[in-house]
DNA sequence: TTTGAAAATTGGCCTAA
DNA sequence: TTAGGCCAATTTTCAAA
């Protein structure tokens, strides 16, 4: 991770369908260099993988709600692998802050985020409290 | 948005960087029939963009916090936009919930996150209150 | 949807620091 | 040993019919 990894890096961050050819030739260096630094962040794990960035509403999902969790302490751990398995359950973070467990869950309307937080997440033993805030806009 | 564009999405979200000849190999369609739907999405805005997920300890960012933001209701905006300058920065929300405006920041150690939220953020006029909650862990 | 040309990726091999 | 350069084969992209 040198100078020269952070500004590949920030192109793909800012486009990670960018071919390596256009990197190389913005950052004046040669398209091998640019993968094999790209292939080796890969190896190392500095790179995870790619994305494509949604517009959630426009897919269907109205309500995206950061959801907190709180839990005793012995069923912490356990909670937070149990949301890990719902599809709905997009993201899922330890966390210091009012609650230990942070997630964000999507959902098509109101409706369906009740469903999904009391009928299927509130299964889930050793949960106390469910906190979700909808996120009303994402300005950046 | 159809069936079958949801399954595009599918695909690049788990892998954004998926050649359209391999999506529609899955899908057992066509290579162009893919590449003009995912360009439709893009131009509908429904694909925002693309991005690489990188894993922040490993760039140098050993701090990440997700951190919310009270104002004065007539400083909300104002507050939120100028938070959306600062390259430390990297999401910024409006939200319901304990707070107004949540964000990202990224720091290379607790200093560095105090440095930003006391010398940097706390100079934007109308906050009244700043509740960072550090991410210990991204389980998914 | 098919087709063909242009562009990008991939792998191997090489040199230099 | 490691980063970068070069070349050739393959794959992907892209626009026109």
């Amino acid at each position: 991770m040198d100078e020269k990894d952070m500004k590949i890096l920030d192109f793909l961050i800012t486009d990670g369908r960018k071919p390596f050819t256009e990197i190389a030739k913005e950052l004046k260096t040669s398209e091998s260099s640019v993968r094999k630094r790209v292939k080796k962040m890969e190896e190392e794990g500095v790179i995870k993988g790619y994305s494509v960035m949604v517009d959630t509403p426009k897919m269907g999902y109205n309500v995206v709600a950061q959801t907190g969790f709180d839990t005793n302490p012995e069923d912490f751990l356990s909670v937070a692998q149990e949301l890990c398995k719902f599809e709905e359950v997009k993201k899922v973070f330890t966390s210091t802050g009012d609650h230990m467990i942070m997630t964000e869950i999507w959902a098509k309307d109101g409706k369906e985020l009740s469903e999904i937080i009391f009928n299927k997440i509130g299964k889930i033993k050793g949960i106390k409290k469910v906190c979700p805030a909808i996120i009303l806009e994402q300005l950046k």
